[in-house]
DNA sequence: CTAATATGCAACCTGGAGGTTGCTTAAGAT
DNA sequence: ATCTTAAGCAACCTCCAGGTTGCATATTAG
């Protein structure tokens, strides 16, 4: 199977734009890195220590979770958000990829150059 | 430098959002998906085969070059773009610094758990 | 020179992202 | 039973991303 270059690079854009678009705030990073460290935490915590309301934060958890980044669970009288690191694994074999194929180019050009 | 552990997981957020916003999109990932091979392209060579008009094409590219994933430069009458794996390469750091704090958080747990 | 091609520029439209405020409801704490 | 804290809901605002059209300008082809 190496022929027809079904580098599968193609196609899996529609699933993986979410994710770098969830992403793509500075505000929503913050979270992520907040979350990665393993500690459950709740709304009011996120929102502590952040310049924006609760609400906004709230918005932004929506919006990770839509993403498959982060996944809240409730708690009592508290949600819990919790990291799942798998939609950001994906990406990162997606950004492989993308890696591999500029490789082969160089490749290519190198090769071609030295003729 | 060398204070702490200091992961340098934080602070790089401002650099690195940008990035994850330009990719944050299905037709810019499908241009980058393009100019990853290695060839250069003109803009109408990029937006043929797009349901898309030229100028939507050309505002994309310009986002990404903003994000530093992609540079134009000129040739006579056209426009060639050629893909610059650096801010890519980036990100993917980053999300291995990301994960790698996650795995610690996993560490952590079983080491607790098993007490 | 003239026609065709490739791009740039600018105005314009629309929807939704990101943020706020105000009020309501659920659940713990005392 | 009551006070307090956590969160949900909804309306509202502003701004810009993403897209279009129309026209102007450079460059190459014939």
């Amino acid at each position: 199977m190496s022929h027809k270059g079904h580098s599968g690079i193609a196609g899996k854009r529609r699933a993986h734009a979410p994710v770098f678009a969830a992403l793509g705030d500075e505000t929503r990073l913050s979270l992520v890195a907040k979350l990665s460290v393993g500690r459950r935490c709740s709304i009011s915590q996120l929102a502590g220590g952040s310049k924006l309301t609760r609400q906004a934060i709230t918005k932004h958890l929506r919006v990770l979770e839509g993403a498959g980044i982060v996944r809240g669970v409730r708690a009592g009288r508290e949600m819990l958000f919790e990291f799942d690191p798998q939609p950001m694994e994906a990406i990162q074999t997606y950004l492989d990829l993308v890696s591999e194929q500029w490789d082969q180019a160089l490749a290519r050009l190198k090769s071609f150059v030295e003729d």
